[in-house]
DNA sequence: GCAGATAATTGAGAATGTCAATAGTATTTT
DNA sequence: AAAATACTATTGACATTCTCAATTATCTGC
C-alpha cells in the first residue's frame, strides 16, 4: 500500500488528515460497497439501487409524487422523470395524477411491481446478510440511528 | 410526502420493504447529504471531495501508487489519472515513480500541495461541524468503527 | 382574476463510471 | 536466460449520472 519512508522525497513529510478517519470518506465507501452489492444483486430482476428505490417507495400503501421521491432520494426532479418513466415501461408502475393537485403525479407500483419490489427486496436482503452480519440486532439498530441523523439532517 | 389512503388505486397495498430502514438507502443518503456539505466547503480550494482525497493520501508520510489510490478510493485506475493530472497541473502532486517497480507512481503532495491539505481538512472540519456534533465523542468513535466495518469487507 | 410559486418534463452539457487496448516493467516458468 | 504471463499507468470510447435552464400546466395568495 505504499514504499518505505526512505524512498519518498523529503518534501512529503507530516500528514494533513488521514482519510482512515474521515467521516465523509467512510461513508462513500461504505455505501460504494453496499451499493455495488445490491446492483449485483439487483441485476436479476433488471433494477438498480435507484430504480430499486423507487419501485419500493411506489410500493408502499402511502405513495409519493416524484416530488417527494426526488426530495428522498436527492434527486433532480428530472432524474426521476427518467427512472419512473423506465419501470413505467416494465409495467411496473403508474404515474396516477393525484386529485388534489393535478401538477402532481403519485407513482403507485402495479401489482407486478410489488411481487418484483419484494422478490428484489428479499434479494438484496440475502445479498446482504455477510456484510450486516457482522453486527448484533443492537448494533444495527445503532447504526441506523446514526446514519439517519446523517441522512436527514434537521 | 403522500396522499391519503383513500386516493390511491386498490391496487398498492402491502409494502414490500421500508425505505427508512434499508441500509443501502441511508448510507447512501448520508454519503451524499456529507459529500455535498464537503464539496460546499472544498470549492474555494479548488477541490472536490475526490480531488481533495487523493490529495490527503498523498500528503501522507506513505504515500501512495496510483494503483493503491483506486483501490483504496474504489476508482478506476483511469479515473485516478485524470485526477492526478488535475492536481499536478495545480503543482499540488508530483508522480514519483517508484523505484523498486518502475511500473508504479507514487503521488506525492508538493509542499504547496500539503499546506492546501491542511487548509482544506480545517475546512471540511469546520462545514461539517453542525452536523457532527450531533454525536459524542464516544458515538462517533462507534460510528466510524461501524463504517469501518462496511467499507473495508473482509 | 392576476402574479407569483410549484410539479413534471425536455434538452444540453459537464462530470463520473466502466471497459478494452497498449506500452513498459516485473515475475514466473521452462 | 528466454519466453510466457501478470501488472501499472495511460488513452480513448462509451454509458450513466449530475446539474441547469427553459417550458407547460396547475396551484396559491392576494
Amino acid at each position: 500500500m505504499s514504499i518505505e519512508q526512505a524512498d519518498i522525497p523529503a518534501t512529503a513529510q507530516q500528514s494533513g488528515s488521514d482519510l482512515d478517519d474521515d467521516l465523509n470518506f467512510l461513508l462513500a465507501r461504505a455505501a460504494a460497497v453496499s451499493i455495488a452489492a445490491a446492483n449485483r444483486a439487483l441485476r436479476a430482476y433488471g433494477l438498480k439501487a435507484r430504480s430499486y428505490s423507487v419501485l419500493a417507495l411506489a410500493s408502499t400503501d402511502k405513495p409519493a409524487s416524484q416530488k417527494d421521491i426526488a426530495d428522498f432520494l436527492r434527486l433532480d426532479p428530472s432524474q426521476v422523470v427518467a427512472l419512473v418513466d423506465e419501470l413505467e415501461s416494465h409495467a411496473l408502475v403508474e404515474r396516477v395524477s393525484d386529485p388534489r393537485d393535478r401538477r402532481a403525479k403519485v407513482v403507485v407500483a402495479t401489482s407486478e411491481g410489488r411481487k418484483v419490489a419484494r422478490a428484489a427486496t428479499a434479494a438484496t436482503r440475502r445479498a446482504e446478510t455477510r456484510l450486516h452480519s457482522q453486527f448484533s440486532p443492537g448494533e444495527r439498530a445503532e447504526l441506523m440511528a446514526y446514519l439517519r441523523m446523517l441522512a436527514f439532517p434537521t
